[in-house]
RNA sequence: GGAGGGGUACUCAAGCGGUCAACGAGGGCAGACUGUAAAUCUGCUGGCUAUGCCUACGUAGGUUCGAAUCCUACCCCCUCCA
């Protein structure tokens, strides 16, 4: 490849954006050099899908491919799925039935399909060539890898090392991955950095079947809201693909200044041109939130729509610039005990504490208003017949009607 | 098989007979500030119609006026030796 025009240097460009590892690093120039649609395969665990945002980096990364002309192979593991990936902790799953995975696939396509072009997304099952593969053709397959190579892996390494158990199916895990890759004949094979060995062995196990290795490219995991630690549920730090426009708009308005152009990075479809044209219009003054205000637009209209973004945005105004309540908030009719009820009990049975010590707490703290107004007092006896606005905090908002 | 070490609240981690609803850190929540934030500062962070009561320190018993702290049994983890 000599020179390389312009157009591909800036598809070049977008590509490697965002990503964490491009592996052998010209190879995906050479491959783009062929001039014909490549085959970008991406793979994923047949498990129940619940994606959140920081899962979308990866599939964002396919959306570009699929705009450039490419062709996306989403790849949905489900003979992999028998083994588990051996970097979780359950080294063995129980088998999903057919309905199971074609439930969870019907998922995935649902929440995948708002990022991807439905009409050019090629979707496969690896358990349609490895189930036709008799034992013969495993043992065959298993004779193209090491295991010295296989210990080399992290994760094998720390468990053999650390005289934890490595079950031999486990190795038939990135072997199967990567064999995947032949079954395909994958030009690029997309993937977590947690994936980068697995993604290697489809390399070399392509090398095996004669063909020409896939290029590899990691996607870094996303800090997740805070900023610090990787996005995920179990943190608490995530925004989930499925959440109300309301709740990602506010999600997104409230990440550092820093984090947001980490996020216009990997989660924006601007390109990087725009993005870097925003930021000099900021650094020259305009009001980072402004800038903020782009990127939740962009993506709550992605998952949802471009009214609810809008939506989302003027509600968002209205509520924290201008200290309004919002719109729509839970309501509820609750009884009253001799015409009447305590505060405390009130903001427990309408969900906006836990509990009643709970609520103490918060009116000590001077969180809780009533239609606005700051209360005092703990002991508060609420009439029956009212209905009234109760918040607990800036987020929690209940009107509640005692009867 | 032998020898030790340990299981404390959302997490980590002190306490080792009363003053312990349990130090401290992280996280979370709230208040102030602000651009909505972030950073910073401050407070809170078992339950109960509540200046008191109840339940909590692996599980079950026991000693004691009184136990997370001592004893017994059991369960579960970890380290070293073979």
């Amino acid at each position: 490849m000599s020179e390389m025009s312009a157009e591909m240097t800036a598809q070049l460009a977008e590509l490697a954006r965002g990503s964490d590892e491009i592996l052998p690093e010209n190879s995906l120039a050479e491959k783009l050099a062929k001039g014909r649609p490549l085959i970008v395969k991406a793979g994923f665990d047949p498990t129940a899908p619940d994606l959140h945002i920081g899962h979308t980096v990866l599939i964002n990364k396919m959306r570009q491919f699929q705009t450039y002309g490419h062709e996306v192979v989403f790849l949905i593991g489900d003979f992999t799925g028998m083994i588990g990936d051996p970097s979780g902790k359950n080294t063995t799953r129980p088998p999903l039935s057919p309905e199971e995975i074609k439930a969870n696939a019907a998922t995935y396509e649902a929440q995948i399909f708002k990022i991807l072009d439905k009409d050019k997304t090629r979707v496969e099952f690896n358990s349609t060539w490895m189930g036709k593969m008799d034992a013969a053709g495993l043992v065959k397959l298993a004779a193209h890898h090491t295991v010295a190579r296989m210990l080399e892996r992290d994760d094998f390494q720390k468990r053999y090392k650390g005289g934890q158990p490595i079950l031999i199916h486990e190795f038939l895990y990135p072997i199967v991955q990567g064999y995947d890759s032949v079954a395909l004949k994958a030009d690029v094979e997309l993937g977590g950095t947690d994936q980068k060995f697995n993604l290697l062995v489809g390399r070399q196990l392509q090398q095996a079947y004669g063909q020409e290795p896939q290029v590899v490219l990691t996607t870094p995991l996303l800090e997740g809201l805070d900023g610090v630690q990787k996005m995920s549920k179990s943190q608490g730090n995530y925004i989930g693909i499925t959440e109300p426009a309301a709740e990602m708009f506010g999600k997104l308005m409230s990440i550092s200044d820093d984090l947001m152009w980490r996020y216009f990075e990997v989660l924006s479809f601007r390109s990087l041109e725009d993005i870097a044209g925003l930021k000099a219009r900021t650094e020259d003054g305009l009001n980072p939130r402004d800038a903020k205000f782009e990127l939740a637009i962009e993506i709550v209209a992605r998952f949802h729509d471009a009214a609810a973004a809008e939506a989302a945005k003027a509600e968002f105004v209205a509520r924290f610039q201008q200290g309004a309540m919002p719109d729509e908030m839970p309501e509820r009719s609750l009884p009253s005990q001799d015409g009447q009820l305590g505060i405390a009990h009130l903001l427990k049975s309408a969900g906006l504490v836990s509990s009643t010590s709970d609520a103490f707490r918060m009116i000590k703290q001077g969180a809780v208003r009533i239609d606005g107004e700051r209360i005092e007092d703990r002991s508060l006896q609420i009439k029956a017949g009212t209905t009234s606005v109760y918040q607990v905090g800036r987020r929690r908002f209940a009107r509640v009607k005692l009867t």
